[in-house]
DNA sequence: CTGAAAGCGCTTACAG
DNA sequence: CTGAAAGCGCTTACAG
């Protein structure tokens, strides 16, 4: 039965100090022994376990911090924790990077650009081995200072021609193009777009847009919906309706706008997809249950985070990176289901 | 226009002696100047600011937190971040200590004890000023350590009597006895439950079994998921009506199984409320917006983390706790819809 | 394979 | 209101 006493009383925690003096060795030996045991001498190395079991200790990351200027610590930047999309991404990230000794510090700035930039100072100021922003950064001062920090950052869920350092993504626009193309396919003519106002929702809607122009139709209609809820989804559906009561198809920008349009379909008696057709993105699983299943485009969400996490590691290691790796698209699935 | 200079080139970061000798005054006043500005000459406090943004600097906090033996971290232990109700616990702590000078360390620990109990030795090593637990800690070992520690410790979503530091928390117990009491006045007889087998999810079949038999029925037939998905709420369904056909209530341990039961009705035609009245837990959005509405209960997840955080900042201001205050019981509600 | 010395960049008493 | 000195607990060269 193993002992995790993390320490005596509070604030009395022993040190490498302590350890070494059990152990009959010296700190650094104890510092050895616990970063690269197969330097140290077996029955060394037996004594000083037995003394760290002992004593319970930790050691203090703060202080190995300062000394060896590496911290440990992977930054994660995230509009929103409570998006699941978005912690796909994250747990990508986490088993990336699992075996590594690297502890994820989460950081949610809101969707606003301006706690973004607040994140990204205190975060800086843990000194951060490598930074992970889930969306691209547009705010041209903190490109810069993150730039000159000089530590690897990759950008993920944009194809930010001119990353920071390395972007891992996929074409929004391409997303919206691939659904745009499948509606028009399908015979659809007259469209909308329900999407919000940031970069990546707006690259999309100029795919949808793009494609729709390319097959001589007309621009589709759109509209902003008040946040990324079900809720918000039957209420830009409702908009629209009473808009443009011809639109025969409508994309969503994400799964969960696109369930509450379906859900708002279903409760008027509309019939998808004979009268409109409906398309999300993000393949959630809410949207593969519904009955009909909503037609989506597939997101690389944990893939983005993975891939991140070993571009992470590659470059900590000292590894070169291929010139083309360090801007990675990871591409995208239409996944046309029942509601087209 | 604001600087946003976060350091030279990399690895060359500017450091307090350097904005100190720019000032012309000593690094002591610079750090009080960034940590109490009032205790310092406003011809100094403007000299010093001028010197920071000039120089870009970033106090390194892992020095800081060495000197000060305090870290500025708030560590935040949650089973997954993947679920959105717990992420909206989180976000409560978030909001609580927003203007506090903290940041969220978050570590996700994948449901496993095992990997929970690594997880606490490596946030540990942090030295964290405070921690959040989601859920309540069963493994001895983890409890005895954090005690030890002396940080304050918050557990949340379960009231443990006896717990290591503080709780706050909602009895899963009454959750469940509160859905079965409602269940019988709705005429219910035969009662089936599916949850999984951590602590929570027991309770809460306790409580529900305890209400069935002090009205005189019989005990739910019960179901285990293969996991917290629509998906896995369908399949639990499905050999539940199978194994005991005359069922004619199930209480789904959260919204997301309850949802995959009701679309599984859905597609059997099985009449909802009519044949089979379908309760769940968490008031997830998808459970409002479902056609029929779904029974929940109600829980306090944002409300239990801000008053996490809240207990927290005042247990670091060495404000005194009502010995109350220690075991906080934030409630819960029936929400009774259209599926019972 | 092991250790003595110096230093990482801050803050904490303490004094003035 | 301001500063000189000491120290937080590790790791990095370096030497042997």
């Amino acid at each position: 039965m193993e002992e995790l006493a993390i320490g005596k009383a509070g604030g009395d925690r022993p040190r490498i100090e302590d350890v070494a003096t059990l152990a009959g060795t010296s700190a650094m030996t104890v510092s050895r022994a616990l970063r690269q045991p197969d330097k140290v001498a077996p029955e060394t190395l037996a004594r000083i376990m037995a003394a760290v079991d002992r004593l319970g200790y930790v050691p203090n990351l703060a202080a190995s911090s300062l000394a060896s200027r590496r911290s440990g610590i992977l930054a994660v930047l995230v509009p929103t924790i409570g998006n699941s999309i978005f912690s796909e991404t994250v747990r990508g990230v986490a088993d990336a990077v699992a075996a590594a000794d690297l502890n994820l510090l989460i950081g949610d700035f809101g969707y606003s650009e301006d706690t973004r930039r607040k994140l990204v100072r205190a975060l800086v100021g843990r000194q951060p081995d490598a930074l992970v922003i889930v969306g691209a950064v547009h705010d041209e001062a903190v490109r810069m200072a993150l730039r000159r920090q000089g530590t690897p950052v990759v950008e993920t869920w944009e194809l930010n021609p001119d990353p920071i350092d390395m972007v891992v993504g996929f074409s929004n626009f391409e997303a919206g193009a691939t659904v745009a193309r499948h509606l028009v396919a399908r015979g659809r003519r007259r469209s909308a777009f329900v999407g919000g106002l940031e970069s990546r929702a707006r690259a999309r809607l100029a795919g949808f847009t793009a494609a729709f122009a390319a097959a001589g139709l007309p621009p589709p209609e759109s509209e902003v919906p008040a946040d990324l809820s079900i809720a918000s989804g039957r209420e830009a559906f409702g908009r629209l309706i009473e808009r443009a009561p011809d639109i025969d198809a409508i994309f969503f920008a994400t799964d969960v706008l696109a369930v509450g349009g379906l859900l708002e379909c279903q409760r008027r008696a509309i019939d998808v997809p004979g009268r409109i057709a409906i398309a999300g993105l993000g393949n959630l699983e809410i949207g593969r249950q519904m009955q009909p299943s909503l037609t989506t485009i597939e997101i690389p969400a944990h893939a983005m985070g993975r891939r991140a996490g070993e571009l992470i590691l590659a470059r900590l290691a000292k590894r070169e990176l291929p010139a083309g790796d360090r801007i990675v698209d990871l591409g995208i699935a239409l996944l046309a289901r029942e509601t087209t």
